[in-house]
DNA sequence: CGCACGATGCGCT
DNA sequence: GCGCATCGTGCGA
């Protein structure tokens, strides 16, 4: 299947992160073995936006946000999870999308063995596999190394299929998550599939 | 059910 | 030092 183009990265943040709704998300690991999900929630993180990690300008870890459109951005944060971000706008412009949340659909038994914390553990239901940004960067298996691939390259392990449609209302809401700001917090640049079980926050998500 | 908090690393002031 | 685009647990109502 085609992998989305670096044009479609090229667009305003907020309408990117709502046309990657739908979209799949693919990570091949090394042994070939196919990790992949529905993207269901994102977040748009625009330039001159007080939320966002460029606001401040360039620095080593934001560098991706800044790179060409369609780059990954994963950074580290709490001390223990990883988020997974693509970058958006044009290069030389710090914006970005946080891919907050994905329907899985390739590899569940590797994300359930991602997500394990110890062999006693429960199984987690699928829907929950990939539901918030550090589960789904866990399950997906992301980590710094995959910050700065860009995701429309032809040999990437990771990439974006595009789709017909995300398969449910889309809504829009505040970011979670963000503070300090009250625009910054009020702003509703947070796009989901209402109703999808793998959406983070309060369930249900009418 | 909701809310509070601890875990735990590191970039930035 | 502070605080973070988080998550799971544990507590009280």
């Amino acid at each position: 299947m085609a992998r989305l183009a670096r044009s479609f990265f090229a667009r305003d943040t907020r309408v990117v992160a709502r046309e990657l709704l739908g979209c799949t998300f693919v990570h091949i690991l090394p042994h070939g073995a196919r990790l992949s999900g529905r993207i269901v929630e994102t977040e748009a993180y625009r330039p001159g936006d007080p939320a966002s990690h460029g606001y401040r300008g360039h620095t080593e870890r934001n560098a991706p946000m800044f790179m060409r459109p369609g780059t990954a951005y994963v950074y580290f944060t709490y001390g223990l999870h990883f988020c997974f971000n693509v970058s958006t706008e044009a290069e030389g412009v710090g914006a970005a999308v946080l891919v907050r949340a994905l329907e899985p659909l390739n590899g569940v038994e590797i994300m359930q063995a991602n997500r394990r914390r110890n062999r006693a553990a429960a199984m987690l239901p699928i829907h929950a596999l990939c539901r918030g940004p550090g589960n789904l960067c866990k399950a997906m298996a992301l980590d710094r190394e995959h910050s700065g691939v860009d995701l429309c390259g032809h040999s990437s392990a990771l990439f974006i299929e595009p789709s017909g449609n995300p398969g449910g209302r889309v809504r829009a809401s505040p970011r979670i998550g963000v503070s300090g700001d009250e625009a910054a917090k009020s702003v509703p640049w947070r796009f989901y599939v209402a109703g999808n079980l793998s959406v983070s926050g309060p369930a249900p998500n009418k």
